[in-house]
DNA sequence: CGCCTATTTGATCTGATTCAAACAATGTGG
DNA sequence: CCACATTGTTTGAATCAGATCAAATAGGCG
């Protein structure tokens, strides 16, 4: 396995986990080219009103997409994991219309946007492709503001852990039903709608309740079924694609 | 005009909208198929679980996407105007995460995804155009993703309306500062996550500060500052194609 | 140890919900 | 043209989930 075999596995397993690439398409995919660069907790890789050339894929870390209101309270929009590419909108759309931060120290891949279109130009079925990974975004949102506009703060942490748990264990970084979760209360707080303060008390609630256990960076879930019922969790809207077992 | 102009025109000025098609593409869209249906006020038009195999294209009326709780809340997640197709998603995206309603009395066309897929195929800037309408449909969920999150009722619906004027007013639908707004106050809590009774009180503190005048299904913005200011509304996140005065 | 950041706790306040009922508007059929 | 049903808006009072403010505690780390 040589450096570029690395730089690409993620997107790889990515489109694989979308349609079965043909040999021709895998190694129009791992024939990308980009520039990788690391990122602290915290940083900014892209923000709002950039007009970025390339798009970003997570090869390594946690990230997150967030808006600011003129006030500075900060919603979250979606978490992604290694194999995302967040701000593969910027494709189509020209100005960001909202920021991507890393979360963790992480690796990214800056691919130019002409590559992709090119790899997209001669190989239509990976542009369905990623067209239908930018629909499973606004599917995710669509879930989300469900969550924000209708579900109360105890539903939205159980609706959360039950799909950090879906998508990890998707990526094999799950051990059981315990997974590491680099998140501080303050950006939960930011993806959910509420305070830091609230979150904390929830938080106590559900380990009370032995529906998790939650400790330095690390989550359990206690309780599978019990999230699930409380969180009114179903993974439809990750629009997996399901494999026979 | 013929009744196939009359039937494409709303998704040719959409598509115009985006970019300038060439005479070639336009033939092509004039030339899609379906089946027109009549919808009544609060109809559903496609529900969640549903395998659609067609696209709706509305011709005339205003709808909705929405999701509910198990307990039976509902988050309306978008508003949709003449020329949109709001569940083109179902192309990528076999089974529906949500569900489409009309909320008025309308006119809806049904075209095949197949006959869809043709299109794009022969004429890969149109389904550019499409991907990039999916892409805007997700900036505008993000926006509301922070509002549902942070900011309060007040808020919420001086957004709103701005929102719909400038999309209104794209379509020639604006008198002025007023336009039909036919959404009963329960609709309007539904898509801003408040209950009806706190937008019911919120309205007349609008009203009272004399940013609206509402009445009978029609509003008109009496305070466009105000109500931008407010509601923090900066339309970059529409991305609507700026054409120079 | 001392610094910095994250979590936790307590007390108080408030925007929004809930429940219930009145009121207005529109439409229907007799 | 009116009685009546239906749907949407408005009002009032009580309550609550979550916010706010402030301070204490706990971890991680150079």
């Amino acid at each position: 396995m040589d450096a570029r075999d690395t730089f690409q596995s993620p997107l790889v397993r990515k489109l694989e986990s979308i349609f079965a690439l043909s040999p021709d398409e895998r190694s129009a995919v791992s024939a990308l080219n980009g520039t990788v660069r690391q990122f602290g907790p915290g940083e900014d890789v892209v923000v709002e009103g950039d007009r970025p050339s390339a798009c970003c894929l997570i090869l390594e870390g946690w990230g997150c997409r967030y808006k600011v209101t003129g006030v500075g309270k900060r919603q979250i929009l979606s978490f992604h994991l290694p194999g995302d590419v967040p701000d593969l909108q910027s494709l189509h759309l020209r100005v960001m219309d909202h920021s991507l931060a890393m979360l963790v120290a992480s690796r990214v891949a800056f691919i130019a946007h002409s590559a992709i279109r090119d790899l997209i130009r001669h190989h239509p079925r990976i542009g369905d492709a990623f067209w239908r990974d930018t629909l499973i975004d606004a599917a995710v949102f669509r879930e989300w503001m469900l969550g924000l506009g209708r579900r109360d703060a105890r539903q939205r942490l159980c609706h959360l852990f039950c799909e950090l748990f879906v998508r990890l264990d998707a990526l094999g970084m799950v051990d059981e039903y315990a997974f590491g979760l680099p998140l501080t209360q303050a950006e939960l707080a930011d993806a959910l709608g509420i305070t830091p303060v609230h979150i904390n008390r929830t938080l106590q609630d559900l380990r009370g309740e032995g529906l998790i256990e939650l400790r330095r960076g690390r989550v359990e879930l206690r309780d599978w079924d019990g999230l699930k019922a409380i969180g009114e969790f179903d993974d439809a809207y990750l629009h997996l694609r399901k494999v026979p077992a």
